[in-house]
RNA sequence: GUGGUUGUAGCUCAGUUGGUUAGAGCAUCGGUUUGUGGUACCGAGGGUCGUCGGUUCGAGACCGAUCUUCCACCCCA
């Protein structure tokens, strides 16, 4: 710990075998609806061309974007101009939906549309990092695109809710709004250009009031008559006062009506969790209708979020290419299970059978037999030195291995193995058939 | 990016107003038990006190810088 160089990079993380277990049950488990709604697995590299990921996010997310310096000539050269940063021709991809729309427009003669594709993949940050956020953290990205139907806006709420019920935590709810709908108000107080600005302050309302989200607006450029406009909506935020206050919003009306659309056919399918919440904004520039935003309420930040992109892949060359998704953050998910001690008593998988190692020629005999057991699909080791058998019986212990198999002069004689069932410390001789069919 | 916070054995922490060879519990390894684990008893190894520099006769304790941890903001999974 005290050497130099004896740790991870802020903001990362080791994982220990149980961990790793633990992390592989989250991702199994998404993976398992993704699939049984007809997504496909795709990978994309680590790194992008800087120029790929830089402006797609807005602001902020381009400034935490980590990017690869330049090598040889080129840094010596990019340090004499005072140019390092610029410099930089590689990225490492800050989320998948990004690289996704790349790789859409990259490989469209190759697709067959609407493509619906999952992702499960680390993506890199460069925050400060808190509890629940870390610099290195997997995204579990859904996406269809190719498709403007609300039908699937409707589908990934239904994922959202069989992911969280599957891993037991179904008091989550889906905050839902619509970019469309905050279009619409900034264009009703005269303010069409200040939308982000104008969603970012009202997201705060909860949290700071709304003098000071007032005080924030009007920092922004935002006129007096503009904000005093708003006015209403900080009373009343419910779904039939903002569809007034859009009423004369082309644009906005269309969000309210989306908006219904998809919390009305989700509750039919047995979603109820969805609810309208006119703060949600999001940051990430690329959204332009329906934003989802999963929370629990013991847990301080979202745990999944998304939206739909008109057109992220125009950016890349590919025209009116509607796309919809959402992302499940595993990294949050695996405090949130364990701080509700919610995972599965048996998750990773030990070996079900541990072959004491008594000698060379025992050993022989040992290795004959596990082929066997293996070959009847029994997690089966044999232990690799002849060490004393209080160290390989507590190796056994330690793993948690249920049986343990004694091989020595007595067993290679009678041509059968010595069994001992760790959790009752009985022993038995079995027959390598008797064995299978106990296992089994 | 702004403000604050933490850092002593693998882990959790003691360490009195700066003073000789820095401690405990757990974990690890070994022994009591050379074909038997989880209990018990005995013993051992392991730290240039995050790092670099400064003040001092003397610093784990004081000062500075830096890295790291955690927290609030910002933003987000």
């Amino acid at each position: 710990m005290a050497k130099a160089g004896l740790n991870t990079p802020k903001g990362t993380r080791d994982f220990l075998p149980q961990q790793a277990a633990r992390r592989n049950y989250i991702f199994d488990t998404i993976r398992g609806v993704f699939d049984t709604y007809g997504f496909a697995p795709i990978e994309t590299p680590a790194m992008e061309l800087t120029e790929t990921l830089m402006g797609k996010y807005g602001e902020e997310g381009d400034r935490l974007i980590f990017k690869v310096l330049a090598r040889g000539e080129k840094l010596k050269k990019a340090v004499e101009h005072n140019r390092v940063e610029k410099s930089s021709e590689e990225a490492l991809r800050y989320d998948l939906t990004v690289p996704f729309a790349r790789f859409v427009v990259q490989h469209q003669n190759e697709l067959s549309f609407p493509f619906k594709r999952y992702q499960i993949q680390p993506v890199w940050r460069a925050d400060r990092p808190q509890k629940g956020r870390y610099r290195e953290f997997y995204q579990c990205d859904v996406d269809m695109i190719g498709s403007n139907s609300l039908l699937n806006e409707v589908e990934l709420t239904q994922i959202i809710a069989d992911v969280f019920t599957k891993l037991g935590l179904p008091e989550v709810s889906i905050k839902i709004n619509n970019r469309k709908i905050l279009q619409g108000i900034a264009e009703v107080i005269g303010e069409p250009d200040k939308l982000i600005d104008i969603t970012v302050a009202l997201d705060k309302l909860d949290k700071i009031g709304r003098e000071k989200v007032e005080a924030e607006l009007a920092t922004k450029g935002i006129g007096k008559e503009a904000i005093a406009k708003l006015g209403v909506l900080f009373e009343n935020v419910s779904l039939d006062s903002v569809a007034k206050f859009v009423a004369s919003s082309e644009i906005g009306l269309k969000g309210i009506e989306e908006l219904k659309t998809v919390i009305a056919s989700s509750e039919k399918l047995g979603v109820s969790i969805c609810e309208f919440d006119p703060t949600l904004a999001r940051g990430l520039n690329y959204y332009t209708g329906a934003i989802f935003e999963v929370t629990h309420p013991d847990f301080p930040s979202s745990i999944c979020g998304g939206g739909r992109y008109d057109d992220l892949t125009g950016i890349f060359g590919l025209k009116d290419v509607s796309g919809v998704g959402v992302s499940f953050g595993a990294d949050r998910i695996y405090d949130l299970l364990l701080d509700k001690n919610l995972f599965p008593e048996q998750v990773g998988l030990s070996a079900q059978v541990m072959f004491v190692n008594f000698g060379e020629n025992e050993a022989a005999q040992c290795q004959l037999w596990a082929k066997e057991l293996r070959a009847a699909g029994i997690r089966t080791e044999v232990y690799p030195d002849s060490a004393k058998m209080k160290k390989q019986m507590k190796y056994a212990n330690d793993k948690s291995i249920p049986y343990v198999l004694l091989v020595g002069d007595r067993e290679i004689e009678a041509q059968q193995p010595t069994v001992k069932n760790m959790l009752t410390g009985d022993q038995s001789s079995l027959s390598m058939k008797e064995l299978i069919n106990e296992l089994n």
